[in-house]
Parts: C-alpha cells; structure tokens; sequence
DNA sequence: AAAATATTTCGTTATTTTGCGAAATATCTA
DNA sequence: TAGATATTTCGCAAAATAACGAAATATTTT
C-alpha cells in the first residue's frame, strides 16, 4: 500500500481553523465575537441569524471544538466568548502564509 | 416561514476562501506555491502528497474555482500558479478582522 | 413541586465532500 | 500513425456536513 502522508502539524492546524471558518454562519460569529462585542448568547445569535436553535447549536459546538470560543455559564444563559488565544494562534498562523511570500516576479 | 439571512459579500468571501483552506492537501499546495515555489506541475505534487492523480485534480479544481490558483497550459503539463490578485485579496480579508479586533479586556 | 426559560442532544434527511480507478482527452515522439 | 506521457472527467461508494423539530437537561421563578 501507498505511503500515507503526514502533514506537518502546521498545515492540519491552518486546515481545522480554515474548516472553521468555512461557513457564513461561523464566520460571522467570529467576527462578531472579535470586534465590538467580545462575548454573546446564542438566543441573541439564533433572532440575528434567523437560524434553528439546534442548528446554531451545532455551529457554536464546531467553534468550541476548533478552539475559536468557549463558553461560560451564566444563569439562565451560556455567555459565548472568544478564546483569545487561539485566536491569536490563527491569526500568527495566517501571517505566517502571507509573510512568507515570494516577490520575485 | 422564516427570514432568510442574507449575508455581508465580505463574510460570504471570507467562508469561500476558508473552504478552500479547510484541507490539508489544498494548504499543503497553496503554502508550496506562495513561498519559494510560484508554479508548479500537478506530477510534483501526486509525488510528494502520494495521493491519487484525480484526487489531487479535484483539489486543483476547487482552487481553481475558489479563484486561488490558476493552470496555464505548457505542453505537456499544466502549470498551476497562485492567483496573486486573489491571494492579496485573501490577505486582506483576514487582515481586516484581526485588525478590527477589540482589545478593551 | 410545577412552570418558565435557555440551550443542547438526538434522530432523521438531504446535500456535499473525499477518494479512487477506469476511461477520455490532449500533446509530443518515434 | 501508433505509442508514450500528463492530466482530467466520469461513475461510484463512503464519510462528513448542514438543517430541523422533538425531546432532554439545567436553572430560576412562582
């Protein structure tokens, strides 16, 4: 059988927070999340969104296992935050492509 | 029925490249072809990644159709390059929402 | 304890993505 | 023209994703 390739851990990360990424839903929660409002509630999302609850459910649930959010409960809500530290992972990570460029043409 | 959502071009852009970005093989190639490699044959890249050939040509196709590379024809390969004005454009997007952060926190 | 509120999990369905081999296409070489 | 080379398209199967409503969970209020 054929070698399986092994990405460098660099490549697979940049590929989970791209998948992510990858829905209007989820992009727009983080980019909710990262300029004026810090945190939210999912109720707040569900009315902005016009989405199923279950569904933005799920979003929220691919974000918290990307490592992009957490969430803090605070009765009767969950208070979705940003997680800064990954965030600024993603963000180094995405310098880096950009940086590394090539301009020699 | 419900409201549909329309969503900001920006935030749809944004989800567009990042399902580009969401596979590894799809980083692997575009990281390959913005650093030192601008251009390079579908052949190198079924060696390096050993993957099946109409496997890596369907991830060539969704690159190509996310407007991120482009093949030009040079008997008798096809040569993918990056797609520059794209690239920059992805650039900027992902500039713009780290750089809209919020840091009040 | 029962009702109300906020959110998640479950079960299901439809669609999309991933991956491969076989066949097709296109070009160069003998 | 026949053979060799490079790549894509087609057809298919398996897995993952997206969406929803109903039921479950957890907490607060009455």
């Amino acid at each position: 059988m054929a070698k399986k390739v092994t990405f460098d851990p660099e490549v697979l990360q940049i590929a989970q927070f791209a998948k992510a990424l990858s829905h209007p839903v989820r992009v727009f929660i983080l980019r909710k999340l990262s300029t004026m409002h810090s945190c939210c509630y999912s109720g707040e999302l569900v009315e902005e969104l016009s989405i199923g609850r279950s569904t933005l459910s799920q979003h929220l649930k691919e974000l918290k296992y990307a490592g992009l959010i957490q969430g803090e409960i605070e009765p009767p809500y969950i208070k979705y935050c940003l997680n800064r530290e990954n965030w600024k992972r993603l963000h180094s990570l995405y310098s880096n492509i950009f940086e590394k460029e090539n301009t020699n043409h």
